[in-house]
DNA sequence: TCTAGTTTGTTTGATAGCGAACAGACACCG
DNA sequence: CGGTGTCTGTTCGCTATCAAACAAACTAGA
């Protein structure tokens, strides 16, 4: 897998509401383009929030609080990534989690009703978002497993490397993360306490498989994969 | 939540299939019903399945099999879900789970592009077919939750609740399970250890929240949820 | 420059849960 | 019936992981 620059998933879809966008304005007023600063929040857990958000630029956090003072991190999310108000249904519920900007991120904003309308009418677009929701939930999967049955070592390579290929620009030795991630952001994305986080990321340093300052992760993708082959 | 018999979600979407069945195969010819015994895979971890499968009647259970072994359950299906080949862009790529019937099964198997054809020309359908992925994913995040934070006793109580709720029927002193269920089944849904499953379950015997034995097992609702809140 | 706040590195018990093991039940089948 | 296989109940040692704690390193404001 990697390889690539960040894959472009999205593919034609994104241009999709920048060519059209003031036609799209008529036919679904709610709809806005909003800009968010770092830390802002898209929408916070126990919200009841209508709207669906379609992310333009940035990467998004999407996170639990669990009544013990926990937090999960879910998923980070990119450009192209559809969060929010997705089911309509049953009566308006409280979100599951809390989604927020890691960094700037730029979004579009939109009612539940104008996106069902804007799906109905375009079939394309409805089929994307589908295939996108249903990898998000084969990915989720994939995680639970790796909790499940992999110790934090491996989880944790794994996660770098998913990281690295998802947020990575190509560097020196390898791809430096362009997300500012404390060792705390790492084990909640992990589901493992900040200690061993901690003590591993140095071994892995020693071990020359990526190197860190306080404000970036480096990762030596050819060296990591060759000891932790996820596949 | 639960109180109802088997809450019937799928609304009318069910009957869409049975009464204009003959039309659907001349418009959609690979589409087929067919009846499965207990035990028959629909399909395996590893295949190249192409096919979707949209669950009729009885109960499907979704796992996977890691390397070192362990069987990990994630989720059991019935009447009105959609599993399969569901994602077409990406090449053929291997099923990552195993779909097996646990009691009789009957369900409507059709290929990937009639199935995208049917969405397409049923605008309804294939709404139904998004929230019900969305639902499963959420239900999956819920699960992930869980198993980070609660310990396994109460991830038990939470399961064997929500069983009732899918699965139970009415029974003297709560509901008893219609599904055959030995307790390493049980321990891999929670993914937990059978040792630690058994000593529980007998615990949950001894206070009276339920009661089983080696083919049945009857939870007594009330008693269960009032010792383990989940909400 | 001083200080308060954040992030990292590392240690220290405490423990939940695993895996292996084995005996007793029960179930099914020839 | 008796035998073979599956399922349950329980025990026991082992270890990965956590939580708490604290010092050192760094950051940023005032």
């Amino acid at each position: 897998m990697s390889s690539s620059e960040h894959s472009d998933k999205s593919g034609s879809i994104d241009t999709f509401f920048e060519h059209g966008f003031e036609q799209l304005k008529q036919d679904y007023p709610s709809i806005q383009e909003i800009h968010a600063a770092s830390k802002d929040f898209l929408y916070r857990q126990g919200d009841h929030c209508t709207y669906v958000f379609w992310i333009k630029s940035g990467i998004v956090k999407l996170s639990h609080l669990t009544a013990q003072g926990t937090e999960i991190t879910i998923v980070l999310l990119r450009k192209g990534d559809v969060i929010g108000h997705l089911q309509g249904d049953s009566v308006h519920q409280e979100m599951e989690e809390t989604a927020q900007a890691l960094g700037e991120v730029s979004y579009y904003r939109l009612a539940y009703v104008d996106f069902k309308a804007l799906l109905s009418n375009h079939a394309e677009l409805a089929w994307h978002v589908f295939e996108e929701t249903y990898v998000r939930k084969q990915k989720i999967e994939r995680k639970l497993r790796t909790i499940l049955t992999q110790p934090v070592e491996m989880r944790l390579a794994a996660t770098l490397l998913e990281l690295a290929d998802m947020f990575g620009i190509q560097c020196t030795h390898g791809y430096a993360l362009e997300i500012h991630l404390t060792q705390q952001d790492v084990a909640d994305l992990i589901g493992a306490s900040r200690s061993v986080v901690s003590t591993i990321l140095n071994d892995f340093r020693n071990r020359g498989m990526l190197d860190y300052t306080r404000d970036q992760i480096c990762i030596n993708d050819a060296a990591l994969s060759d000891s932790y082959q996820t596949k």
